[in-house]
DNA sequence: TTTCACTACTTTGCATAACAATATAGTTGA
DNA sequence: TCAACTATATTGTTATGCAAAGTAGTGAAA
């Protein structure tokens, strides 16, 4: 398993719920959105499973829509829990990514 | 599963790391240095699992030495595999923490 | 002197996650 | 017709955090 694989453990979930509290995106959208800013190799063998996971959850809920070119999607959006979790999340990434980004400094 | 221990998955390779880095360190110890950095809940249980496993991938050795108070410590210190690992891991971490932190704040 | 608390390392087992691989299917243009 | 793109779902592999339990040395309180 590669290093970024590795790291990227643990924060997609909240990377995914971040992008979904701001607008409602289907899944194949959010694999191509996450790798524009930056988390590149996040492909939808990745992603698939995590929406599933959140929607098992009940942290987003998930609708299906037609589109007006090619096959339906299936749109998601934060439930309250999803709202909450989220912020659970963020408080803890800010915990952590201080604390790291100290000793990586050294 | 916690979502610090989540978020921890994957970044405590390299805060082991980090830490060996500047100095050699017993694993009892680096517990405990790791906890006051603000990495708390990192318990022996986590640590030797990880010192053992990367001693194993050659990326540490460790030696053993006797105690002035108390059992034996094994003390660690970083090999060359374990230097370029690290330096990997460091810009890894630049890079994901730095897009994460802007899907973060939104 | 027994018992507790602290230091110190090791091993086992479980739940979870990234993701490659694979399957399915609609649309579009050459 | 066939390739390329869009779009979702599932399965299997591998690795990891860490709780838990075990072993063992030291020292102080009871």
């Amino acid at each position: 398993m590669s290093i970024r694989s590795q790291l990227l453990k643990g924060i997609l979930d909240g990377c995914v719920l971040a992008v979904i509290e701001k607008e409602v995106v289907y899944g194949y959208e959010l694999s191509k959105k996450l790798q524009t800013v930056g988390l590149a190799d996040v492909s939808e063998g990745t992603i698939y499973p995590v929406l599933l996971r959140l929607q098992k959850n009940n942290l987003i809920k998930g609708e299906m829509r037609p589109s007006e070119s090619g096959p339906n999607r299936k749109y998601y959006q934060l439930t309250q829990a999803g709202k909450e979790a989220l912020d659970d999340i963020r408080s803890e990434w800010l915990g952590i990514s201080d604390a790291v980004g100290k000793l990586m400094k050294g």
